[in-house]
DNA sequence: GTTTGGGTATTTTTT
DNA sequence: ATACCCAAAC
């Protein structure tokens, strides 16, 4: 039980009311201008700011729109309620979901208050560092020890996978990996084993879904072990089960501030709950939560927007402040966000504006090209016009839906020569060889960590196979300790034939001499030491792949990074919640990101391809969360639209390859959400004009509506959202030759799939009838979503219209022979482009 | 123990 | 198309 007292002489003294400022409070009471009495950090704030910052007694919640000052706010409040003697550094819980938002948090804070004394700081972190610390303090309480191990979603699923075997059940028809999910999901809801619906629990596994879920809570503890989920709910439970653990957290916190309140889910709003709402009777809950309704974008990880939504009733007498002024983007890019965001129905409803009012600055560009590969050629040529005018590539962003976006942008890059970087994707400490490093330190920090353990036992490859594993593993059960020490055993006795014996008794000698040495070396040497005797260094050195010699500087910047801490064990504590490395930030390059990681951050330029039908909005978000799913999308967007400080080019493609077969597309519904007066609709340049209009050939002109524009009829928006007046850029007036091509582009691609299914069933489409009863609508969203893929599967009902060795036109490839039918795909050798697989909807009979 | 082939899925991501 | 995972074959 160290750690326990660094922070307790604020402890011993709960009540104590700091009213003498002291120590940090004094130091920002210096801070303090003479002039008007205000204290300089309030200077600059504007006046919704400024009352988010002093109303510091009762439930607060700031909606702090995008670009409106949020973290200055939380940090200035912070600064003040420490300046002003109302709390010590110790009695302030401040909350985050991110490390890289604490630690933003706490270097903003260092700026206001003096760099260093942000250490007296010790509750300001995420969800889950805060939830570690408080496990730590009573792990007992959870049955655990307080050095418990902290298993990551890899270790989680093959814990799973072991247990699903165990059951006898067939692991390919119930993935580990969907039953992780669904753990992850009930915990996200705060439910134990017991708490779990009848459905859910009989969804899995023939009705063993509870039992399941049971087994893995016994064997984490068994293992002394929990997942991301028990940092939020072990703390839960210990609340509710020791009503005196909960107070002293009470009479400790007297200020709670939480940031992206939005992004709360029902664990987290649960845990918050119990510490915000004090037994002693207390009138005044001082809890402050920012966020934005408006930028939830994490429904599908658990979130729920209605935590924030319904805040003012869950804290009674809750002050609730708008900050709508804008610092970040033109008044065209606010223009834009505004009115599609109008489109939601869930919301408080905020509108940003701002002050600055430039004629310079340029309208919202729409832009169209035929396929990916076209967008990819346009957004590079704009990127390099903008690098001619001087512009830092390190200001532009291309902000996609789905990371399979990218391949394009980046082949482009490439051939251009033109930097960009990519944000996201594979971390650091999910590599391969990271991972690897890291289990070996594990097992040497915690011989009981027996995950670990399995991983690297026959890492490198030193002829332990399956049988000498389960071996180790059941002997491990049997005798009840770790597979570590069973492999030892087992090492020293007949039970093994000679080589996995020689084997296992090298591994048990090394792990033994490592274990030593941790006392005795630095634990950057003793890293090295292990990676180089367990052979695990030569094992990459005599690869000749070529990820290779990569994974070797993986290693060393592992290596690197350990050297800020102090001990193996306060490594592998961060490393498990932490672990994100920077990448080549030192270059000017453009960033390549999604819309999920671009939230919070901003960009002079930003570049949003794809939008359209089926890929922005997903069809999955559509399918699977009808409204709801419709909604986000659009918060999505709005996301991405106010991402842009200045200049903001949205792309959307005619064609798009999916899964390998090429779509017609048609526009995304929110490009007509967009108001026409913030809106230009661009052209993209002539790189196209290769392929001439496709439908020259009247071959597709059959279904055509004369003149109809909109593919959902015109009336679509008029009941969403008050303030939707006059919505669609796209309804009329535009008459650029590329804006052309593109209208005729969608009309021909919407009236193709849909043939004679007329426009009606259309014009519904998560909307009307659909979204009253949203249970039974579910069903009927599926069917009569417009996009190409399911046009697809209800096409494949009919029969192929075609015939071998008919000769067909395609869009993209031009004309060709059939040569096999396959259900509704087809096998054609077109005369230019090869042979190729398309969907028979999308060819037409010459 | 490694290689190869078939089957499958394929939005978004933090901790 | 393509990547990824797993099981059977080498």
């Amino acid at each position: 039980m160290s750690g326990f007292s660094e922070d307790m002489p604020f402890f011993d003294e709960p009540n104590a009311r700091p009213t003498a400022p002291s120590g940090i409070a004094a130091r920002a009471m210096a801070a303090r201008s003479g002039q008007n009495n205000a204290p300089d950090y309030l200077k600059g704030l504007n006046p919704e700011q400024r009352l988010a910052v002093e109303t510091t007694e009762g439930p607060v919640l700031v909606l702090a729109g995008a670009g409106t000052g949020k973290t200055r706010v939380l940090t200035t409040r912070i600064a003040h309620i420490l300046a002003t003697g109302k709390a010590f550094p110790s009695q302030i819980l401040a909350v985050t979901f991110t490390n890289k938002a604490a630690r933003e948090m706490k270097q903003r804070i260092g700026i206001l208050i003096g760099e260093g004394n942000v250490e007296g700081m010790p509750w300001l972190g995420t969800f889950h560092s805060i939830g570690v610390k408080l496990l730590r303090r009573h792990a007992e309480l959870a049955g655990l020890r307080s050095d418990f191990t902290i298993l990551d979603t890899d270790d989680v699923v093959r814990l799973i996978k072991q247990l699903i075997q165990a059951e006898g059940l067939d692991d390919k028809r119930w993935p580990a990996k969907q039953f992780a999910q669904m753990i992850d999901g009930w915990k996200n809801k705060g439910q134990g084993p017991a708490d779990i619906a009848e459905g859910d629990a009989r969804s899995f596994a023939n009705g063993k879904g509870r039992e399941l879920y049971k087994a893995y809570q016994d064997r984490l503890q068994t293992l002394n072990a929990c997942d991301f989920g028990d940092l939020l709910c072990h703390p839960i439970r210990i609340f509710r089960a020791n009503p005196d653990v909960l107070k002293d957290y009470h009479r400790r916190f007297k200020y709670i501030l939480v940031d992206e309140y939005q992004d709360t889910n029902t664990a987290q709003y649960m845990w918050l709950r119990l510490l915000a709402q004090r037994a002693d009777g207390r009138a005044t809950v001082n809890i402050c939560c920012v966020g934005d309704d408006d930028q939830s974008i994490y429904g599908w990880r658990g979130a729920e927007v209605d935590n924030i939504l319904r805040f003012d009733k869950d804290f009674p007498g809750a002050t609730i402040i708008r900050l709508e002024r804008n610092y970040r983007s033109t008044a065209h890019i606010l223009g834009a966000a505004s009115h599609l965001i109008a489109h939601n129905e869930g919301r408080f409803g905020k509108t940003l504006f701002t002050d600055r009012n430039d004629p310079e600055d340029g309208k919202v560009n729409v832009h169209a090209a035929w396929d990916s590969e076209e967008e990819a050629r346009a957004v590079g040529e704009t990127i390099e016009a903008y690098q001619r005018q001087k512009h830092d590539l390190n200001d532009m962003a291309i902000l996609v839906r789905a990371s399979f976006q990218m391949r394009a942008f980046e082949d482009r890059f490439i051939t251009l020569g033109l930097n960009y970087r990519v944000i996201g994707g594979p971390r650091f400490y999910e590599r391969m060889e990271i991972r690897d490093a890291l289990a070996f330190f594990r097992v040497v920090a915690n011989s009981g960590d027996d995950l670990a353990f399995e991983r690297i036992v026959n890492v490198p490859k030193r002829g332990l196979g399956e049988a000498t594993i389960r071996q180790i593993h059941d002997t491990a059960r049997a005798l009840r300790i770790p597979m570590l020490e069973a492999a030892g055993n087992l090492a020293e006795s007949d039970e093994l034939k000679p080589k996995p014996r020689a084997a296992l008794r090298e591994v048990a000698a090394n792990f033994e001499r490592w274990q030593k040495a941790l006392e005795t070396k630095p634990h950057t040497e003793l890293a090295e030491t292990i990676l180089e005797e367990s052979g695990y260094t030569d094992m990459w050195k005599n690869d000749r792949s070529a990820e290779a010699p990569g994974r070797l500087e993986n290693l060393k910047e592992l290596i690197r990074s350990m050297e800020e801490y102090e001990s193996l064990r306060s490594f592998l504590e961060h490393v498990a919640l932490v672990m994100d490395a920077e990448q080549n930030a030192g270059q000017d390059a453009v960033s390549i990101m999604t819309l999920h990681s671009a939230k919070g951050l901003e960009f002079e330029t930003v570049f949003l391809p794809g939008w359209e039908e089926g890929l922005f909005p997903h069809q999955r978000a559509l399918d699977e969360g009808g409204r709801s799913g419709l909604e986000e999308e659009r918060r999505l967007a709005y996301v991405g639209l106010t991402r842009a400080k200045k200049n903001l080019h949205i792309w959307f493609v005619s064609n798009r390859l999916i899964h390998g077969l090429w779509q017609s597309t048609i526009p995304s519904r929110f490009l007509e959400e967009l108001p026409e007066s913030h809106v230009e609709i661009a052209e993209s340049g002539n790189s196209h004009g290769g392929y001439g209009n496709p439908y020259g050939g009247g071959s597709f002109a059959s279904g055509r509506g004369g003149g109809r524009q909109n593919p959902y009829g015109a009336s679509r928006f008029d009941s969403v959202g008050a303030n939707a007046e006059k919505s669609g850029a796209f309804s009329n007036t535009y008459s650029t030759p590329g804006w052309q091509r593109a209208q005729a582009n969608r009309t021909e691609a919407t009236d193709r799939n849909w043939g004679t299914r007329s426009g009606h069933q259309v014009e519904r489409i998560g909307y009307g009838e659909t979204d009253s009863g949203y249970g039974a609508g579910r069903t009927s969203v599926k069917g009569r979503t417009i996009d190409g893929e399911l046009v697809a599967k209800s096409v494949a009902d009919k029969p192929s219209p075609f015939s071998v060795g008919d000769r067909v036109f395609h869009q993209k490839f031009g004309n060709g022979n059939i040569s096999a039918i396959e259900g509704n795909k087809l096998t054609i050798d077109f005369d230019k482009a090869g042979q190729k697989r398309v969907l028979d909807g999308f060819v037409a009979a010459v």
